[in-house]
DNA sequence: GATTGTGGTAATCGAATGATTACTTAACTC
DNA sequence: GAGTTAAGTAATCATTCGATTACCACAATC
């Protein structure tokens, strides 16, 4: 019979997931695709090799490669808003004492003084995927897009407002921590820490900027460079 | 004669123009272009357009799309370096003593103190343009192309040793700087100048970001916006 | 064990795009 | 004013890409 021989021919078939599980595998494909290209230089197949599936795949589960674009930028950001939240809400909680101690006192006292060093961290941390920052980023140059723009002009804005309100910084320390958050993005993009060796100001830029993280970049960059 | 009917016919025909005048032109049509598309979003069919010739012309005259991209970069990047290397000469000279002499000692007395303020309003001045710093934020986030990914690095971090080393920074001082930079880069590339009177928020960070220059920065963006 | 819904793919299509070719004509030179 | 050079375009080509269509097969259900 045909039939066993086609079902021992295809025994190492492709293994079938539920579509849940599989939109996530996708989604996360995609913010890799688009923080390294961009959303005019990524293409739907490029996702769907990275998500090891075929390309009228990707573009039926999510209709456009623009909704799959934005569902990616939502899912990085709602990543840095939570972990800016989880961070206040556990200082607010007061399960952060050992590490606040550690603190030096010449940085400032108040709470937003405390807020602004541990959600600096926080977002440094966030550095590890280099995806999610990454994708932010190229969606924030994609301000031209008629249906990309006003959300990513939307999103930097919450992220100001959430770390303006909810951790209560003022005016200009919250655009303080914006820009060393600009610089980071930047730097990352830019694929610094590719040169890191080979350039003696590029590591001083970079041990400046990133102090404590540097090492963990480091890794993941080098790690991430061998895979693209 | 038929020579006559032509003549009159093609009387308004187009006004040809010396090679080197007409690169120009399409090279700060391809900036403004670029800077708002980005290096993949754009088409060289666009450039032409904005320059107002047709697309084989700009193939022709710059060999490839990526050759016409790093002149365009390179363009951006030498303005910057110009007007950072004219302030500090101009500094040094002491031609800029009376507007030295309006500022705030506290902010410091250091010529490198003095030389941060000055350069940083320069580039504040440079958004006048916005396709210049548009177009150095599209190289920065196209880190990943195999030609124009080196240039971004190394052009970045000839701002970078050209703030330190000739500016007198120490590697802080130069971070913060272009931290500054790379947030205001930021918000044009977002558009944030478009939904100023929309959003309080947006209100609030252009201001404390762009202080004296916001008037110029919203002029400038509006008068873009109605032709884009 | 037929049915049906779900998880996929192969094939293909039309539009867009970078590049090439071949051609035209204005302007300068002698 | 004939000849040559330089400025510029129309037409077209080969690819690429997002999207569509039509189909296949595994697994649960009855």
């Amino acid at each position: 019979m045909s039939s066993v021989v086609k079902k021992i021919a295809e025994a190492p078939a492709t293994t079938r997931i539920p579509a849940a599980e599989r939109r996530e595998l996708i989604l996360q494909a995609a913010t890799a695709v688009f923080a390294e290209r961009g959303y005019a230089g990524a293409t739907t197949d490029q996702v769907a090799k990275a998500a090891g599936i075929s390309q009228p795949y990707v573009v039926r589960m999510f209709g456009t490669k623009e909704a799959l674009f934005l569902e990616a930028f939502d899912r990085a950001l709602g990543t840095v808003l939570g972990e800016f939240r989880a961070v206040i809400a556990d200082y607010d909680a007061g399960r952060l004492a050992d590490k606040v101690a550690t603190l030096d006192p010449a940085q400032g006292t108040r709470r937003q003084d405390h807020l602004k060093y541990l959600i600096a961290v926080t977002y440094a941390d966030l550095i590890a995927d280099r995806g999610i920052l990454m994708m932010l980023m190229q969606s924030f140059v994609t301000g031209h897009e008629p249906v990309i723009g006003p959300r990513a002009r939307d999103g930097f804005l919450t992220m100001f407002r959430l770390i303006r309100d909810e951790a209560g910084m003022d005016a200009d320390s919250a655009r303080d921590f914006l820009a060393q958050g600009m610089l980071m993005n930047t730097l990352i993009s830019l694929r610094l820490p590719d040169v890191y060796d080979e350039d003696a100001s590029a590591e001083e830029l970079l041990e400046c900027t990133l102090k404590a993280k540097l090492n963990m970049v480091l890794d993941t960059s080098r790690a991430q460079s061998r895979v693209s």
